[in-house]
DNA sequence: GGGCGAGTGTCTAAAATTTAGACGTTCTGC
DNA sequence: GCAGAACGTCTAAATTTTAGACACTCGCCC
């Protein structure tokens, strides 16, 4: 099978790492592993990856998940199109929600279902290949405008920073 | 002050919609409260509802959330454009990350911080007014679909459903 | 009721963009 | 080292967008 390419995975522990590497031997091409969060970007910038599984607490004794989320937003700043499916042992929906808002695709907590687990990854690389044609995004966005000024095409065209024939134009084609 | 117009707050515990009420009152010009789902839509068809307060478990000792789940979904199909909050006694990440994944714009865990809830929900209604041009909305699509080619230009242009050339345009101007 | 500002729907002509197609060059995988 | 794919550039025709103007309809306030 062998068919979701390169995943990086980050956690301290190297119990994980192991377990994970063993886990996703015959899901993944390649599997990076490694403690040192610090590495993420160096490895990233080598190869291109295409999904980070993050721990979230990497100091010990700290487990707010500010380290991890610190992390996650560096990896969406230099690569925004990764998916990052975050990990942790506490199961904190404040933690989740800060998470999937920085753009984390997926949450999974420690212990983990392994079939679960494989299914969250496999989804997560699936769901990436959705690009849509720039008409497609256009309606949809003037949709969203149109809905939110109220129906008032004036105020909405300005927003879009078209004039109002154009939308009416778009709004026609569309 | 009362600029945060019209909210809808479902739960099934009037105790809770009292609360809520009580808290809110000084700062969504118009609040509406139900204990039944059934009406949400119903409502929201009567009359614009800026924000939905929604509760995750109705049918007593069932606490999965599914039902909240199905509401969260009944209201987006109708008003993709109205920001839903998720509320739910029980701090399931896994429910958060369903939820949000949904479309929530949030989540919230009882008991809550009166001070976290407002700042949540205000927090929500601003994200709401963010209607980006036309342009830029384009520029970052554009970025993103060149981006998961790897730079492939013409597979780009191919997915983005224009020529090559009016791709170069673009990423001229843009 | 009269005035008024805002939004609508429509039009024109000029400016800008997109298109299909072609061309030679460069990159890449095998 | 070759073939296919991608690149960068060009043209001329088709289409779209623009600014600006016009008459019309609302809702609102005096």
């Amino acid at each position: 099978m062998n068919k979701y390419g390169t995943i990086l995975i980050v956690d301290d522990n190297t119990a994980i790492l192991t377990a994970m590497r063993y886990l996703l031997d015959s899901t993944f091409e390649l599997i990076l592993t490694t403690t040192q969060p610090d590495d993420i970007l160096k490895l990233m910038a080598q190869q291109p990856i295409d999904l980070v599984v993050l721990d979230m607490n990497f100091t010990l004794g700290v487990n707010n998940g500010n380290e991890g989320l610190f992390w996650l937003r560096a990896i969406r700043k230099q690569h925004p199109e990764t998916p990052v499916v975050l990990l942790t042992a506490y199961a904190d929906v404040n933690l989740a929600v800060k998470g999937l808002k920085n753009g984390a695709s997926d949450f999974i907590t420690k212990p983990w279902d392994n079939d679960e687990l494989i299914h969250k990854l496999k989804d997560v690389l699936d769901m990436k290949n959705e690009i849509v044609s720039l008409d497609e995004m256009e309606k949809e966005h003037i949709r969203r405008t149109i809905d939110h000024c109220h129906g008032n095409l004036t105020q909405a065209a300005e927003l879009l920073g078209i004039t109002r024939q154009t939308l009416y134009n778009k709004m026609k084609r569309l």
